[in-house]
DNA sequence: ATTCTAATTGAAAACTGTTTTCATTTATAG
DNA sequence: CTATAAATGAAAACAGTTTTCAATTAGAAT
């Protein structure tokens, strides 16, 4: 269940941070979108909303939002990476090399294993990030 | 059936590209190592074999190595890319987010899981990034 | 062995994505 | 309305990577 606009301002809020017009753009933007944005996709979409805003505060804002849990954050090969919206428990993802696409997916795959690495490495385990990378069908068939 | 220094060079030679001290050294480097190496951890590991050997000159040599499918390029969450001997077996790590220790574990727990994504998206999936992230014993005890 | 030539190299500069610094502005509690 | 800590934008700094270019060199042809 995807958090709505709303639900990301008023946990702004709560956890003492100011509710700017710059941020509120940048969840607007974030929110009403499907795919996975690049930090400067959205600096291009935003002008439409808050106009001016800046780079530097889209890092800052995705940085703060993907710390509370409230958007994902997605590593895609080399200096790529980008945000989106979704449950960011046991949300992974299956990314194209050859075109950027990335596909999610969910499940509980990892549990089992995260339990007995705890108990052999003694480390608490807060999280983890899953991605497996590919050739997506299209992609296959023009190499 | 992970490559052997000869072989890479052979195979070098074999499509043109000319077999230079500095390009032995690289294939040296990564081919006697286990780890996955960054650009940069190749350019240290680099001056005891061929010192001189200019960064650059890692780069383009590891672009030549993945391209003919010789090495694996391998991307790590953030902006660090890292290579790789092609079927080395998988690793994985687990981090502390406090100190930044990193544990490598190794298995085959997400083979089954590669299979049926592999089916339900046409993907054809080439590797996976597996990351858990935590607080090891000594960072647990400090907070 | 010597010569020739296209491939390769290293240094420096350029580039891209991201982060930091800092003076100015602003959201919001009182 | 005021005070103030947080947030902003511009510019500079930074890290990783790529390009440019003159000088060097591996390997083929003599």
């Amino acid at each position: 269940m995807r958090h709505t606009e709303k639900k990301i301002n008023s946990v702004l809020r709560q956890h003492g941070y100011k509710l700017t017009p710059q941020r509120r753009a940048i969840i607007q933007v974030v929110t009403t979108s499907n795919d996975h944005l690049t930090p400067n996709d959205i600096y291009e979409k935003i002008r439409d909303v808050c106009p001016g805003t800046g780079l530097v505060t889209i890092y800052r804002t995705l940085e703060i939002l993907a710390e509370l849990g409230l958007i994902c954050e997605v590593h895609s090969g080399g200096s790529c990476r980008s945000y989106t919206m979704g449950s960011q428990q046991h949300h992974h993802h299956l990314i194209c090399s050859g075109c950027g696409t990335v596909v999610d997916f969910t499940g509980h795959y990892l549990a089992g294993l995260e339990k007995s690495l705890s108990e052999k490495s003694g480390f608490r385990i807060d999280g983890h990030l899953l991605e497996f990378t590919g050739l997506c069908r299209k992609c296959q068939s023009l190499s």
